[in-house]
DNA sequence: CGGCCGGTTGAATCTCTTCAACGTCCGTGG
DNA sequence: CCACGGACGTTGAAGAGATTCAACCGGCCG
């Protein structure tokens, strides 16, 4: 038996088995890491699978750890006194799920969909941080596109229509899910990762609102849905329109 | 004549004599680089003055340079095609100003009212930023609170009716302007660094509702207006009550 | 003085919400 | 097996809240 190739399956330029198809390792912060930092990290991490509507805060899930979205969607929540909620924020995979240098977020996470995580302590975490400013550099630029979509959606939120409001939602679904949704004159075919509750709590309206406007999209061809939830779009530009650019 | 005197008269410890009595180096990004680096950063560092409505980018003041505020407000606006306009941050002294790693923000930063900046190069910043990871730390640390604030405001722009949005837009700036605005029950005074039109695009409402609902808030008690822009706040208490929390 | 800018106020309109009823899907339990 | 209940979604009618359009006021500058 040849000892390389043992070395060879087992890590693999030292990279950590379970790392070796994550796509956090590409397009993630685990792309800041060395080979030993993820071996390091790779022994206290574990990955987990949550169901629809589960929280992510307030179970140990994050305050005391952070998370690789591996697959699925995540929502972050506020919540006013008197129950009124808004969506801030919608993250993907391979996005990175934790709020650094701060223990109380205010802001509740919950899987939207069915979600896979790679989980691991804050405390590893946050002294990798310290040692390596790659990592630090990755947060920055995670944190800075949270910050560029926050924006835009304050845009949506302040200033657009209801109709402007759901067409919005739906291309931003079509251009995170739908691989070929890019280019302008494409069709795109994907399935809605969230209820009509959620879709009201993330465009500041309310289901009915949110119901009808889907309504109206569909009857004026814009959309062809099945399920309530699979949506086809027929012109990627036609809904850009109707989206209100 | 002591030389050591002269010496420290003239850089009192090495930090150069622009930097002593800024905000910046305190609270500020500055408070990361070392006096060398501070030295290295006056030498093409600039304080000016800008006139309320004065545009921050596309004038070579922002796109290819970075700047501190030292005082005044500055708004960042996004545009629709249309011409609907809404104001997603505002910025005030010591806030680092500029996004690192990106060329076009998307995003124009205007005076709301007489600032005065400390401006330097975008290109010593980022190579800065790849020398001292304490500089990166701090810009994490800002755009994690700026991606707070915007959050925020999701939730009053998503959520809240039109009078509830005009005292939490009071609320803050009193928070922000005033020194004695923090504990509850106390009251507050300060200057309105907006137009109602500037108010307006910052809620997402129109200028008429803006106007409305002040004029409430006024005959309701709960502020005291003189020149439109002075407030007086007998409660803040009484304030964060129409706030909606 | 006249015009413009920023702000206020009123009346009509419209968009979105509220309230209510109804339909469908799906798992549970008789 | 089917009836029941609940979650999710759609649709309609009535109502509230914000916008639109318009008039008006005061201050400032040319």
């Amino acid at each position: 038996m040849n000892t390389q190739n043992l070395r060879k399956d087992v890590h693999t330029d030292g990279t950590p088995v379970v790392c070796l198809s994550c796509e956090a390792r590409h397009r993630g912060v685990c792309g800041a890491l060395t080979s030993e930092q993820l071996t390091t990290l790779s022994k206290t991490s574990y990955k987990h699978k949550l169901g629809e509507g589960h929280e992510l805060v307030g179970e140990a899930e994050k305050v005391e750890s952070y998370s690789n979205i591996l697959s699925g969607v995540v929502k972050l929540t506020k919540t006013l006194a008197d129950g009124r909620q808004q969506i801030v924020g919608l993250q993907f995979a391979p996005d990175f799920l934790g709020r650094p240098f701060k223990a109380d977020s205010e802001i509740t996470a919950q899987a939207a969909t069915n979600v896979s995580l790679c989980s691991f302590p804050k405390s590893v975490i946050d002294r990798m941080i310290r040692e390596s400013p790659g990592l630090e550099h990755k947060l920055l630029e995670q944190t800075l596109k949270e910050l560029d979509e926050a924006r835009d959606w304050m845009v949506t939120l302040g200033r657009k229509t209801a109709a402007e409001k759901v067409a919005s939602y739906i291309l931003m679904i079509a251009r995170h899910i739908d691989p070929e949704a890019g280019p302008d004159g494409a069709s795109a075919t994907f399935d809605l990762p969230m209820t009509r509750a959620d879709i009201a709590d993330f465009l500041g309206l309310t289901i009915e609102t949110v119901s009808r406007q889907i309504t109206k999209l569909r009857t004026d061809g814009v959309i062809v849905l099945e399920n309530n939830r699979h949506v086809f779009v027929p012109s990627v530009e036609r809904l850009e329109l109707r989206a209100g650019s």
